[in-house]
DNA sequence: TCATTCCTGATTTCTTTACTAAACACGTAG
DNA sequence: CTACGTGTTTAGTAAAGAAATCAGGAATGA
């Protein structure tokens, strides 16, 4: 149940495009400005670019681009683009899975658990995430002072 | 953004201890019953214990029971006992990060995401799992249908 | 051509996962 | 009071994954 450093890396990535519409952005200038490795950002950034999320060029004057307007493309677009699908359950999708006895209804739970997930993480772009305008019921979450409390 | 195999299978042994509350269960039920290799269980039941989840007694007549009763324990406690923190960023908890540049409403972001897995899983008692009894805004979230397909 | 920049696979280091083995400690029955 | 059936604990390990790093190749524009 944790985010991963690449998916941390892959969203902050993308964000600083988002936020730079003209022309192609240097790996080098994302890594800087959002201090991650160079290298492994890079492939971080094949990885998106495989997945249709940016667009590269090479050479001088060369750099990365959004595929996409940045309103198109949300958080979970991203986080599938390199981490694969979200909230798998011991590496297998949770409609997948059946359990017996006692556990029977879990499989509801961890459907319920998925679906909680994409609410945030699709329903958030990365233009609102650039923009600070986060959807309504993401902001509602996050407004909730027990949100921030730690357990 | 996944379930380990531990989690899993806590779930799944607590799940059986609710389901049964007369007396101890042999760990070697436990196993059975849910298909969870013994030694390992074993392992996560001795976690469960440390957090005051479980209790344990020795000899002929032992077994495992749980320490409060099944409606008092929520499937984000037996999560919490056997992997730590819900829904860490890179092993930190998402109000100790601070981004900068265009990333700076992401924390915002993995806050809401941790709100609404607490939203489920800190809703959930063993006492509704066992029971199928789900809370309201559970049974909402997996009865969609959207919420069954895979992405 | 040449500097610049992305593209790619191999390799490394470290941690976690998932599990096994075996000695040890305790409680109950006989 | 002893033996046996339990749980407890320590130790360890193979395999996978996470997070980089290295080293070079391939395209682009000047």
């Amino acid at each position: 149940m944790r985010v991963s450093a690449k998916a941390d890396y892959a969203v902050r990535a993308v964000a600083e495009l988002a936020a730079s519409p003209d022309g192609p952005v240097k790996g080098e200038r994302l890594a800087d400005s959002q201090d991650i490795p160079l290298q492994f950002l890079e492939h971080i950034l094949l990885d998106l670019k495989h997945s249709g999320i940016v667009r590269a060029r090479r050479g001088a004057k060369g750099g990365y681009w959004l595929a996409k307007p940045a309103d198109e493309v949300s958080i979970a677009d991203v986080i599938r683009a390199v981490e694969g699908p979200i909230a798998n359950v011991q590496s297998a999708p949770p409609e997948s899975i059946s359990y017996k006895g006692s556990a029977r209804e879990l499989q509801n739970v961890w459907i319920a658990v998925r679906a909680s997930l994409r609410d945030v993480l699709e329903s958030t772009s990365l233009a609102d995430l650039v923009s600070g305008d986060l959807p309504a019921n993401v902001r509602d979450l996050a407004d909730d002072k027990d949100a921030w409390a730690p357990r």
